[in-house]
DNA sequence: CTGCATCCTACACGATACTG
DNA sequence: CAGTATCGTGTAGGATGCAG
C-alpha cells in the first residue's frame, strides 16, 4: 500500500501538535501494557501474549512493530530451530515508565468513581422518549 | 525464583486490564490536551476551540462530554443571554495532570529521536526486492 | 514459536450546515 | 456562544487461517 503523501500529512500534523504526537505512539490499546509488561526485561513474543489478557496474535505483532518503529522497543532474533524472539524497551521507552504506571495507578485508584460518574451521568441524561 | 519478572505480568494480567480502562478514558485526540488546557482553571467553550489548534467543533463537543460522563469535567452553565458555559477539571483528573505532562514533556523531548528511528525502521524495511 | 494475510465491523474523526 | 445533526472516510481492532 503506498501511502506516501499521507506521511507527509501525518508529519504536518505532528509538528502543529506534540500532544497528539503523544498519543500517536502510545495510543493504541495496548501499547501501555506491552511497555510495562517489557519493562523489567527482554520479554519473548508468547510470554506477552499470555500476560496481556484479551489481546489477539494479531494485535500483539502489529502495536509490538510500531513500537519497533518508532524506537520504544528492540526486536532481537535468536535464530533457533524453535524461532525464539525477545522485545527489550529503549532507555527512551524507560523513561516513559513512570508516566505510564502513574495512568495505570491512577486508575485503579479511580475506577469505581469513574464507574459511578458514568452511572450518575447516564441516569441523568436518560431521557424519557415519551413525554408528550 | 529467577523468574521474577514474571510476577509483573502476571500482575498486569490479575488486573482485569485497568490499562484498558486508562486508554478507555484518556485516548481520543483531544483528550490529554483538554484536560492539559483545563487544568489551570474554569475554561470556556470557545476557549479551548481556539486553544487546541486543530480540533473541530464536533470534536471538542464530543471529547468534552465524554470526560464530563466519566467525572473528569463539571460543566457548568450560565443562563445568560450569550450562552456561557464553563468546565473545570476535578480533583480526580487533576490527579492525572502530572502523568499528563510527564507524557507530554517525554514526547517533545525524543519527538526527533522517534522521526529518527522511524525514518531508520522504514529505511530498513523497504528493501523492495524489485522496483517497479 | 512467531509471525503474516485476509476479511469484516465498529467507531473515531473531519467537513459542513443548522440552531437556541 | 455553544452547541446539534448528518454524512462520509480512514483505520483500529477482532476472527480466522496459513507459513517459515
Amino acid at each position: 500500500m503506498s501511502r506516501g503523501h499521507i506521511r507527509v500529512t501525518e508529519a504536518l500534523r505532528d509538528e502543529a501538535c506534540p500532544v497528539t504526537e503523544v498519543l500517536d505512539r502510545v495510543a493504541g490499546k495496548w501499547s501501555i501494557g506491552i511497555l510495562i509488561a517489557a519493562a523489567h526485561g527482554p520479554v519473548r513474543f508468547t510470554e506477552l501474549e499470555r500476560s496481556i489478557n484479551g489481546i489477539s496474535r494479531r494485535m500483539l505483532t502489529l502495536t509490538l512493530r510500531r513500537l519497533e518503529r518508532d524506537g520504544l522497543l528492540v526486536r532481537t532474533v535468536y535464530p533457533t530451530v524453535p524461532p525464539k524472539v525477545e522485545y527489550t524497551v529503549t532507555p527512551m521507552a524507560r523513561e516513559l515508565h513512570d508516566s505510564l504506571t502513574g495512568l495505570v495507578g491512577w486508575a485503579e485508584r479511580h475506577r469505581s468513581a469513574i464507574a459511578e460518574a458514568r452511572a450518575a451521568y447516564d441516569t441523568a441524561t436518560e431521557q424519557r422518549p415519551d413525554i408528550d
